[in-house]
DNA sequence: CGGGCATGCTAATACGTTTTAGCATTGACT
DNA sequence: AGTCAATGCTAAAACGTATTAGCATGCCCG
């Protein structure tokens, strides 16, 4: 910038309001602008992202914290994160909690320390103590996918209850009464949610509720999970899971004549044994969603805003008869 | 830090020496360096990150371009790459390629703005005329999982030939004699030396190769390239797929009694409708390793490395009769 | 002809570190 | 007493940009 300035006579602060285009706020006739655009790119300069970072206190950029990018979920999410981040000139850093709290700590660590201006978290429940020095820090972050109890801070989630309820109703409308349940663990509002919608879609229909076993978000837990869930007498005929892994864990126990329908959605699904119904979240939206209220907190400070995004039941047959 | 170095009575410099950790090199009393420590504890400093990757001319972040990180592929090395740039205190910086020459431009940017120190780059073949730009830039960055012809820069993929000659090799030992291949576009590097692995392989057996042909990456296309190499005459017993898409589609067009066996991994194998043994890539040790080599290069500059790691076969039963 | 105002620009500072060169003090030794 | 070295620290510059306040100049107007 020195240089362009030594050469096209002006000071460097001129050279820096043309170079942010303020030279309309700024009085500064259009030939010196010219000549200094034309030094500018004459001599190829690039301005200093770092010293820009510094001057400003901002990084421009917003790390995405969850617990495993391998995750159709999560990779789907990042993908709407960083396409989003990207449009608003920011740049997404991933960071893998592995959904370990020593890990999501490391995250947050980077937001302490200004490399990131905000971050996206899935957060792990349990004792949120460090999220609360978080937010007391006053750098701004927000929840995806999951929420914290008694932690008002901005979140977009999936309408969870509602998806599960479209669940127990497509379900319910292809003529099963008895659905049973395999859900993950209720600390996670996630959990909360889709039993919540399980219990209010057979409600509904004066159904009452079927089997239901409870397995961490693994696939062989899942399983067995499953098979209590399956031996239950009377026996159900439908068995819905209650995300990706336990969907899978329970195909993997249910025999072909009991109709599986699952939360999130499995790839490759015309290659499996079976049709799966699933219900599919908006995975890019939520990144980006996320994006958006989280750049909006950072340069406009407000009260927590939380969004709630529809699923969409994606039906595949297999529930029918 | 000058807060502290006021309320601890020593000059700012002070502060920093010690902070750093360096009051071995410079003399710096155990009591001072105490004191000061104490201060910064007290004070709840944090050091900003921005001011010194200023400072440092580093952005202590790397940037990972690849097509896709919903591809299962991209996202396994992006978890590796994340995990090992962490280990280094580096961040990871991810963006969408989407195979677009355009947006990897855009990446190539970041990397000249200075917001991060070096790139791990899946390169669009083409016109690698911006690469020649970047090179030129004396800018760090490695290339993973493909290479670009007369472009001798660090380098680390999977060793595809190996693979494909794995694959013919357990066809053949299972009695299969007439082999087809769908391959993917030769433009691409690890199209090229699948291929040439494919040929070795049957070349290695006294075989002729089997049909052949090509297909973009996606599962439509390469279903009608299955349909074409099923088609031939004298007909197959086996097809390989050249990539995961090219393994969908060929498994979306293969009877039953054509045995299919992948190049990349599929997830769920188990609820598959059969069993598909697959060429799997060490997909998280080539996102670590290009990290080590592009943070090598950053620090040591030296002459390019290639690494060419070995994939795995994984037999699922269903090669054999 | 002097006061006021618009125009076009500049000087100087700040941002928070790291680093280089060097200063003051003390004690040991000749 | 004077020299030398070691010890423990500090002053100051540098990194590249954004910003704030203000300075010249010329013109209009009364």
């Amino acid at each position: 910038m020195k240089d362009i300035a030594r050469r096209a006579g002006v000071s460097q602060a001129t050279v820096s309001h043309i170079l942010r285009g303020r030279h309309g706020d700024f009085r500064i006739s259009e030939g010196t602008a010219g000549r200094v655009l034309q030094m500018a790119a004459q001599l190829g300069y690039r301005p200093s992202a770092l010293a820009r970072n510094f001057q400003s206190h901002r990084a421009f950029s917003l790390c995405l914290a969850v617990g495993d990018l391998t995750d159709s979920f999560w990779s789907g999410v990042a993908t709407g994160a960083q396409q989003e981040a990207e449009r608003h000139g920011y740049t997404l850093v991933v960071s893998n909690t592995g959904e370990i709290e020593e890990k999501e700590r490391h995250a947050i660590d980077l937001l302490r320390e200004r490399r990131v201006d905000g971050i996206i978290l899935c957060p792990i429940q349990q004792k949120p103590a460090h999220l609360k020095e978080l937010r007391a820090s006053g750098r701004p972050f927000v929840f995806v996918d999951r929420t914290v109890d008694g932690f008002d801070v901005s979140s977009v989630v999936t309408d969870n209850i509602a998806g599960m309820r479209m669940a127990v109703d497509h379900l319910v409308g292809r003529g099963h009464r008895r659905i049973g349940y395999v859900g993950g663990p209720i600390d996670r509002s996630t959990f909360r949610d889709r039993l919540k919608g399980y219990r209010q879609g057979l409600a509904a229909h004066r159904l009452h509720p079927g089997p239901y076993a409870v397995a961490p978000s693994e696939p062989e837990a899942a399983r067995q999970a499953a098979m209590r869930v399956l031996g239950a007498r009377p026996s159900v005929t439908a068995v819905i899971g209650a995300n990706f892994w336990l969907t899978v864990g329970t195909l993997r126990a249910a025999p072909d004549d009991v109709v599986v329908v699952g939360f999130d959605d499995l790839v490759l699904t015309d290659l499996l044994r079976r049709p799966v119904t699933t219900i599919v979240q908006p995975v890019e939206a939520l990144g980006r969603e996320a994006v958006r209220l989280l750049i909006d907190d950072i340069t406009h400070p407000g009260p927590p805003r939380h969004l709630v995004l529809p699923p969409k039941l994606v039906v595949r047959g297999g529930a029918g008869e």
